[in-house]
DNA sequence: ACGCATTTGTTCGTATGTATT
DNA sequence: TAATACATACGAACAAATGCG
């Protein structure tokens, strides 16, 4: 990227893009490569706007589009900060089981595997990962008052989650999500579920406390970091005797 | 307008609003009203700004509020236009259902029921009703490949659906929502899902040629129209054998 | 306690570019 | 081609929120 110049960029370029998406999109390069860590504050508008040589208003679109996509969060007075899952205000951004009852409760979990192995076809697909590469599975149950409600299987991309062990889930407080990030690097931005109905096979069923055959709501989730590189998938049964799964559309 | 005073709301009591919001507040009571219709042009951001002795940038941001909240759609070069449920790109804007195999074609639907009666208790409370007061229950089948796959049981306050039968319905080309808002002037705004699995009871599991107690997705919605006021309480059973509902989180 | 500097938020104005008819 | 409408870009000024001295 060289100097943007004025608005006469010359065309010739594969397709045109306004200014400030090209702001948008270094700023989302800085971000991926880790020149400002989750939580902190990037260089105030007027700053960048001196940096990249453009107007304070054309550095401001660029933010807002950001905003929107949930990769930076503004804050009045203080600055514009990169979003992170370690936050309490945010946390559980991607989680969407509502208790019945309403109450805010938080759920406590319990790891019951942690081990590497070679992908299975299903999640090189999902992962786009070459056949034979590694992958970290995780199994955990999530329980509300003290009644598991979740059985999640998740995996992840070996290569990324290097030194990825029981221990250090178990000792980790706060969202899986906050952990990748801080120890590893890799921030969740956005996903995508498929969310079915099934019957519960027989270890589900014991896992969970619920009859063989039971339904259960099934959600099968892939996130992805930035540059919609795909780096997790996720399997989980829910028990939705007691909670739903919570959903807006607009 | 000096006091806009617009408080009801839990926690911080803004007591004060940008001028911006205003004039959104002001289009949306427009758009309430009727003063355009579903698919029409609303004036122009110049007139519009004339109108209301602002610039044209702050009508600018009400209106791209207003898109973003899908009340507005706009296109360069034409003008900015009321959102409907009637048009082929964003027809069935609602419906999430997905085909396992991606295919993009259309589901046909068969109307079982419409009937006037006294709202049940749920539905009283769901649409906010009085009690006694008269809803219209719809239910309806919806195809795939000459296969059931959704069976949908939909109530609408009787005050608003006034002349709804089944006749009219069986007339209808294109979405239900479509029919709501040009014919009985009810625009569908958004939506809210609580989503389980449940077991198919023996009516149900007869519709739709699956097995008694077979796991089925039930997703239960309250849609809304200006002014968050709820007017449709809609409780679908989903066969997701060869389907999913599909999400995005972000 | 007060004021000041910093940062984002709002509002105006103007000019020009792009898409549609 | 011309007219219209939305889209982009710049600049300027002030407001509101925050934090510091």
């Amino acid at each position: 990227m060289s100097t943007p110049a004025t608005s006469a960029d010359a065309g010739a370029a594969p397709s045109f893009s306004p200014l400030y998406r090209q702001i948008k999109a270094l700023i989302t390069r800085s971000l991926e490569a880790g020149a400002w860590k989750p939580g902190e504050a990037i260089p105030s508008e007027v700053e960048l706007a001196q940096r990249f040589k453009v107007s304070q208003g054309t550095v401001r679109k660029a933010i807002d589009e950001l905003a929107t996509d949930n990769l930076l969060v503004r804050r009045q007075g203080k600055g514009t900060f990169v979003a992170t899952h370690a936050e309490a205000r945010v946390q559980y951004r991607f989680l969407r089981l509502v208790p019945d009852d309403g109450s805010a409760e938080r759920m406590t979990r319990r790891f019951l595997d942690c081990r590497r192995l070679r992908a299975p076809a299903e999640v090189t697909r999902a992962l786009e990962l070459k056949s034979g590469d590694a992958v970290v599975h995780v199994r955990r149950l999530l329980h509300f008052r003290e009644r598991p409600v979740v059985l999640d299987d998740i995996w992840l991309p070996g290569a990324l989650f290097r030194g990825l062990t029981a221990e250090r889930l178990d000792e980790w407080r706060g969202p899986l999500y906050g952990l990748f990030e801080s120890e590893f690097g890799v921030s969740m931005i956005r996903a995508e579920e498929k969310i079915r109905a099934v019957a519960a096979d027989e270890p589900c069923a014991a896992l969970l406390g619920v009859a063989v055959a039971a339904p259960l709501l099934s959600v099968e989730r892939v996130a992805f970091t930035y540059g919609d590189r795909p780096v997790e998938l996720r399997r989980g049964l829910y028990d939705t005797r007691d909670q739903y799964y919570r959903n807006e559309l607009s």
